[in-house]
Formats: C-alpha cells, structure tokens, sequence
DNA sequence: TCTGTCGTAACAATTAATGTTGCGACTGCG
DNA sequence: CGCAGTCGCAACATTAATTGTTACGACAGA
C-alpha cells in the first residue's frame, strides 16, 4: 500500500535522540541522526520540524545547535508520532464522484467511511498503547 | 498516508455486481461498473481479475460477456478484498538499511515490526468482521 | 567575525496508483 | 462464416506523494 516510512522514520529519530541524552549529551544533530537512518539531514529536519509543531521535540540554534525531546520517551506514544507526521486518512474514496444517479455511486461512500472511521479508530486505540519508551526498550534487546 | 482507493473501488464493484444479481441479471460489463464509480473500464477490469484470483467472481467472455459473484455476498469479508487488492504493509521500514553499526539502526527495524504486525492483525479482525452483504446494505440505507 | 547548525525554499528523482489506447482472443448470433 | 460485444493484457501517459538534494539565509556562541 504505503511507500511511507514517516512514522518508522520518527521513531528512529525519537530513540536515537533519546538513547543519546541518556548517554549525557544535550543536544543531536540532524547529521548524526541522518547518518544512523541512512538519509538526508534535511529530511530529518523536516521530520523533526514536524515533530516540535506537535511538542515533542525542540530544537536550538547557532553554535552547539541540535535537537532534543521535549518530553519523556515515557509520554510520548506512537500515536503522538503518528499525528504529527501522518496527513491523511489510511484508505481513500474515489478519486473522482462517483454516479449520483446510480444507488450504489450515491451510497457507497457514506458506507465506506463507516467501516473506515471504525478502523482508524481501532488504529489509534493501537498506537496509544506503545510509548517510545516502549520502542527505545525494543531496540536495545536486539542481540548484536 | 495512502492516495489509495482500491479497496473502496473493488467493495464498490462487488456491490454493484451483487445489486445487479438481484435484480435479476446473469452479468455485469466492466463498463456499467465503471460508470457507476466514474472510471475507466480497464481499471474495472484489473480490479476483478484480481478479485477473480481470490476466488471472489468469475467473468465469462464472448458476447453476452460480463462478470458474476462466484459466492454469496454473505460470505465475502472485506478481508477478503483486502487480501485480493493490497500488495504491500500499511507501514513501510526505511527504504534504505540504517546503519548496522549504531545500535538504534540495529534494532530499529525489528522493534518497528513487532508493532507493526500487531496493528495489521487487528486491522485484519476489524475488516474480517464486515460482509460484503453489510455494505450493500450500509449502501441502500443511504437516504436519496 | 567566524563557525556550525537550523529553517526553508526550490527542484530532481523515485515510486505507486490511476487513466488511456490499442489490439488480439473469445463466443454466441445471424 | 463473419459480425459484434466484451474480456485479457500489454504498453504507455498522467498524476500525486514521498524522498533526496542543493542552496542559502538566519541564528548564536566563541
């Protein structure tokens, strides 16, 4: 479905920031972080701009600039995450309006997106559940 | 996330079959469905040949050709849909290898996956819950 | 003033979905 | 037998979203 690693890619960012300041530093740089997932700072920064507009990370500027959370890894869930860098809804309707002078055309829709709203509700209900703590926990009980 | 309307257009087509069946049809064309969802016949076409490799309708050629339910639409699920039209995972990893020698590239990808194949699951149960018949139904109700 | 990093715009590259055209294959009918 | 209507499928165009890249000004501390 989804060429879309936003939300892997932020998690990533999220521990590694925090894995970082647990080691004593201040602050982390989009380079650092870009480096340990293999892309650009740039698309990190966008990342992370998108994750301060949401609260859960702050950046500094000028010399010794970076980036560090705003909160604990153990307030922050994926769905947090989620919201923040995720646009839109997980299924779409039709491109175009469909017949609305066809029953179906005119009903499917409105049925759809009840059965879609449910899931999406579900979705989140899910994503609430694991806090980044969670996932930073995850990633250091991988065996090297 | 996903500009994504497959599983919307497939249910739309199966109900469109379904509605037509009762009304007494043998067959749909792929052009009658496509009007209906205000697209074009051979997206209609790719559509069902892979809802026909699902085992969900079958198609008849030469003239008087057109497609059919191959089951009741009580025993169709939108799982089953879902299973026929989406290829990938709702969440992708990186699209490149994070870096293997820091310890949250490491563990990134398969802490992300636990999570993942658990939102998949669930997402499954809630679409297994919902018939084909329900969206019909859902379909009809929808006042003109 | 110099240095390092963010902030952001602009654009290219990539990928997936969707739309379109064309044509051969099939099959019932006259 | 030939015709008509529709599927099957390949090839290509279009659209949209994400991701990657380059460039450069803004900022703040040394």
């Amino acid at each position: 479905m989804s060429a879309n690693s936003r939300l892997t890619i932020a998690a990533h960012a999220l521990a590694w920031i925090g894995l970082y300041q647990r080691q004593g530093h201040e602050v982390a740089t989009s380079e650092q972080i870009a480096t340990s997932a293999n892309t650009n700072p740039v698309v990190i920064r966008r990342l992370l701009g998108e994750l301060r507009r949401a609260g859960l990370v702050e950046s500094r500027r000028g010399v010794g600039a970076g980036w560090s959370l705003a909160r604990d890894l153990e307030s922050m869930t994926l769905l947090d995450v989620y919201e923040a860098v995720e646009p839109g809804p997980l299924f779409a309707m039709h491109r175009t309006t469909p017949d609305q002078a066809c029953v179906v055309g005119r009903g499917i829709q409105p049925a759809m997106q009840g059965v879609y709203d449910g899931i999406e509700q579900t979705l989140r209900q899910e994503l609430a559940r694991v806090t980044l703590a969670d996932v930073l926990r995850d990633v250091l009980a991988v065996p090297r």
